[in-house]
DNA sequence: GCGACAG
DNA sequence: ATCTTGTCGC
């Protein structure tokens, strides 16, 4: 599957190494430690200037199964502590890159940028403090996932979330949930997710006693791997948390509602809610 | 060389 | 990502 398409098998070769160079000059701007102004966690007294952590921004996307390259993107703001959706919306577009494994972000996030923009354009007073994203963050071949691509773009801290493991320096799913099985007596729901090389690449998670199989949560941008997992640990109601949830299920049924007039006219993928 | 490989 | 109903369990 060649990425330009029309000038052979090197094309994808000389496009790969151009998105690599990309992913490791963005990578220089990333910050792996807590970067922001708000409080996670109300303190005995809100510090002045301060102000805690209320809204948590989740983006997600659906591709229709006629015609795989037509795409419903969402971005959901919800309000803690009552997990209420304050904010969401949607674009309809096509997409003309094809998705390559460990340069997700070259596909999703533009029009994911593109709806966090509107909402700074307008100045809404939702815009999220931290995004959820549905892909990893440094949990990546070359540590630069979706989450840690969008949050350096849009400079906003940001929390990478993986619904499956990438398999990354000796990284392997079936131990991962061996481990968890073996703590789920004590009540431990995490597991740092150590490579062969020593480093931590994120964590296994899995929301109480819910199910079992984990989601892999990752730094994204501008926040510590503790806070990640605290803030995820705020928003899970079921496995996926809830800004994630919230996304996936509504771009779903926008893309739903509207793929008949999108196959009908094939013009007109702009359209007004 | 072969398999693995976020969404 | 998507194809897919009922069903077992709390």
């Amino acid at each position: 599957m060649d990425v330009e398409g029309a000038s052979g098998e090197s094309s994808s070769g000389a496009q790969l190494e151009k998105w690599t160079e990309e992913q490791d000059r963005l990578k220089k701007k990333l910050i792996a430690y807590d970067d922001f102004p708000w409080e996670l966690s109300s303190p005995i007294e809100l510090p002045q200037g301060s102000e805690m952590l209320k809204y948590v921004g989740g983006v997600d996307m659906s591709f229709s199964k006629e015609d795989s390259s037509v795409a419903c993107a969402c971005l959901v703001v919800l309000e803690l502590p009552s997990l209420r959706v304050v904010h969401h919306d949607f674009s309809l577009l096509r997409l003309h890159v094809p998705y390559v494994p460990g340069f997700l972000a070259f596909r999703e996030a533009p029009v994911l940028l593109q709806l966090l923009q509107k909402m700074r354009d307008d100045q809404n007073p939702f815009y999220p403090q931290v995004l959820m994203v549905d892909g990893n963050g440094i949990l990546h071949p070359r540590g630069f996932g979706l989450a840690c691509h969008l949050g350096v773009l849009a400079d906003l801290p940001t929390i990478g979330v993986g619904k499956n493991l990438h398999h990354v320096d000796g990284l392997n799913q079936s131990e991962i949930r061996r481990s968890l099985q073996l703590k789920e007596n004590e009540n431990e729901q995490v597991i740092n997710l150590v490579g062969n090389s020593g480093f931590t690449w994120g964590v296994g998670f899995r929301p109480a006693l819910r199910s079992l199989k984990p989601i892999y949560i990752s730094v994204g941008h501008r926040i510590s791997l503790d806070s990640a997992v605290k803030i995820v640990n705020m928003t899970c109601k079921y496995r996926v948390p809830e800004p994630i949830r919230q996304a996936d299920i509504r771009s779903r049924a926008y893309l739903q509602k509207h793929q008949l007039r999108l196959l009908k006219d094939l013009e007109p993928l702009v359209m007004a809610d």
